[in-house]
RNA sequence: UGGGGUGUAGCCAAGCGGUAAGGCAACGGGUUUUGAUCCCGUCAUGCGCAGGUUCGAAUCCUGCCACCCCAGCCA
């Protein structure tokens, strides 16, 4: 049970009200039970997120429990690893299965038993069409389907096919089980859906034991049944299919039947979530893989360095509708900031200018105090060394700047954070013109936490050249530049280019032991050692950049100049 | 020329016949040794549109419009 979760008064939303109300009614004598079922066969993404915190958190909230569930229906797109990975993502979600974990292949003996009574009621039959034939006999949109000539094979003629399928007799395609039901209805899913289909592949649990599986609907009402699913939670693609699901478990003899209730789905800005696009990505080599800190699966998403109270927040807000939603990245990204307000804060500066203090003896160190959160004093201080070589940051630094730029010019002064305010004499530069060091004096009347009410318009931040540690760090943006990439003709052309920066930079000691903490790097954004770090060689991970109304006002006067 | 859904602000979202919560964003202002955080304020005479019922409608009724999903032996 999360904060998020448990906001006790009414009913968050329309799903949460059916439950409250069943509750209230006694129609769950048995308790609550969900489930959430992925297919192992790719990484879980934020979209799944919002299916986890539903699925799971609505059990935590009226107590009951949920089922990891495997929909494992067809082995050649399934792996363990993907199950493996589904299962690392869901716990460190924090949620918790405890020993309900399933798999619809658990049930493929029981589905066969309920396939051949649906055979022996002569609600099902074997039809010897081949797929393409299927299709022009199913119809289309809006023009009815005709009968199969196999519709009318008798129970025994169906019931020899079926055990012959199932034995192997047959090549993929040859025949098909599926349910009589209505080749004439307005729902297309209703005119005779496919129950059974032959695969001769090897399945990653059952192995060559079956060389026919079970399609989606099927294997999906069914385990509902066989689990006691009260509540069967899914997006609102699926709503053409409730009146599949309601007959097949009204096909089978139970006393609860489960319901089946859909949601929106969740789609966030400058992301595609599609399974297909996200293994192009992938397999092209786009990203470094399923996990790379750019994907919006969980994976990446965690390592990134997005924290999981950040996630559960974010689905929380966008809350269980059945409106599509798109979501603007700006809201994940203020639940992100959100969560990590009271990590700690740390010197580290980005892309290096050497800065000189010409009044500041050489060799000279002193020790000065830097508060670890300026608002929770107990997260305490810790020292940090000042001496007269210096890196600050090249962006903070302008040679001509404009009059609100609050940071170093020539001749310019600007505060040291827990440090001196110092003014900038002399630029020097290479042979290209490039400025390479500062040459700068130091007040040494205004040390920090010395009483001198001197004051700058600005702060930078800074560390010791003789104490700093070099690093790397990968300062990550949008992986597209569209919001809408999946909307684009061609989505692969909307990636972005510039969607991994990689730049040196130069940290304060103390981060090379974060042990995988997220901290915040002062005025820049909050990072996280990626797995990759070591204590010799450093790398971190942006995980999000902090609000930033310069860049905005930036941005802006350069549109108005455009504009002229 | 079908069926199933959905329309409340730029993006989410509450509302369930009694006179439009909240969050994100945006915009003003204050505090600030992070241009961060924090604080204060502004932001729908209006709920897709048009009628109707009612003392009273985002909520009920009728008609229309827009958008999304469905023709796998995928899930």
């Amino acid at each position: 049970m999360h904060e998020n979760d448990s906001d006790a008064s009414a009913p968050r939303d329309f799903i949460r009200q059916i439950i409250a109300d069943d509750v209230a009614s006694g129609k769950l004598p048995n308790g609550l039970v969900t489930r959430f079922p992925p297919e192992p066969n790719g990484f879980l993404h934020i979209g799944h997120a919002l299916s986890i915190s539903l699925n799971f958190g609505v059990t935590g909230e009226f107590s009951g429990r949920t089922y990891l569930r495997f929909d494992d229906t067809n082995p050649i797109k399934e792996r363990q690893e993907f199950a493996d990975a589904i299962q690392r993502d869901v716990r460190w979600l924090g949620y918790d299965w405890g020993d309900h974990l399933t798999h619809a292949s658990d049930y493929f003996e029981r589905l066969y038993e309920v396939a051949v009574a649906l055979v022996k009621s002569g609600d099902a039959y074997v039809d010897s069409l081949s797929a393409e034939q299927i299709r022009e006999y199913r119809g289309t949109l809006t023009s009815p389907g005709k009968n199969s000539p196999h519709r009318a094979r008798s129970v025994d003629e169906n019931l020899a096919l079926f055990s012959a399928m199932r034995a192997g007799e047959f090549a993929d395609g040859e025949h098909v089980l599926r349910a009589k039901i209505d080749m004439q209805s307005p729902n297309i899913n209703l005119r005779d859906p496919t129950l059974y289909r032959i695969r001769h592949a090897a399945h990653q649990r059952t192995g060559d034991a079956w060389p026919i599986y079970p399609m989606y609907d099927f294997a999906h009402a069914l385990s509902d049944v066989f689990e006691g699913i009260t509540h069967s939670l899914c997006t609102l693609e699926f709503e053409d299919h409730r009146p599949l699901y309601d007959w097949l478990v009204t096909h089978v003899d139970t006393q609860y039947p489960p319901r089946q209730i859909e949601f929106s789905r969740l789609q966030v800005g400058y992301m595609v979530t599609s399974k297909r696009k996200l293994k192009a990505l992938v397999d092209e080599g786009h990203v470094s893989g399923w996990d790379d800190p750019r994907m919006p699966t969980i994976a990446g998403l965690r390592r990134r360095g997005y924290p999981a109270a950040a996630l559960r927040a974010f689905c929380h807000q966008v809350g269980i509708t059945k409106k599509s939603k798109f979501i603007e990245l700006g809201m994940l990204e203020s639940c992100v900031r959100d969560a990590l307000s009271d990590v700690p804060r740390r010197l580290a500066v980005v892309d290096p200018l050497k800065v000189v203090i010409t009044n500041y003896a050489e060799g000279d160190v002193e020790w000065l105090q830097a508060q670890n959160h300026p608002a929770h004093p107990g997260l305490g201080e810790r020292d940090i060394a000042f001496g007269r070589e210096l890196w600050i940051e090249r962006e903070d630094f302008m040679e001509e700047a404009p009059r609100k730029f609050f940071r170093l010019k020539p001749g310019g002064e600007v505060r040291l954070r827990y440090a001196y305010i110092i003014r900038c004499d002399e630029v020097i530069k290479d042979a290209d013109g490039n400025v390479v060091e500062l040459r700068c004096t130091m007040d040494a009347e205004t040390r920090s936490g010395g009483g001198n009410e001197r004051k700058v318009k600005g702060t930078i931040h800074w560390v010791s050249a003789s104490h700093s540690v070099a690093a790397r760090v990968n300062l990550y943006d949008r992986l597209f530049t569209e919001p809408a990439p999946a909307r684009s003709d061609d989505w692969l052309a909307t990636l972005n280019p510039q969607s991994l920066h990689v730049a040196d930079a130069q940290v304060e000691p103390a981060l090379t032991q974060t042990d995988g903490e997220v901290v915040q790097f002062e005025r820049t954004g909050w990072f996280v050692a990626d797995a990759t770090s070591t204590a010799e060689q450093p790398v971190f991970n942006r995980v999000v950049t902090l609000r930033d109304s310069w860049a905005k006002l930036e941005k802006q006067a350069m549109q108005a100049l455009g504009d002229e």
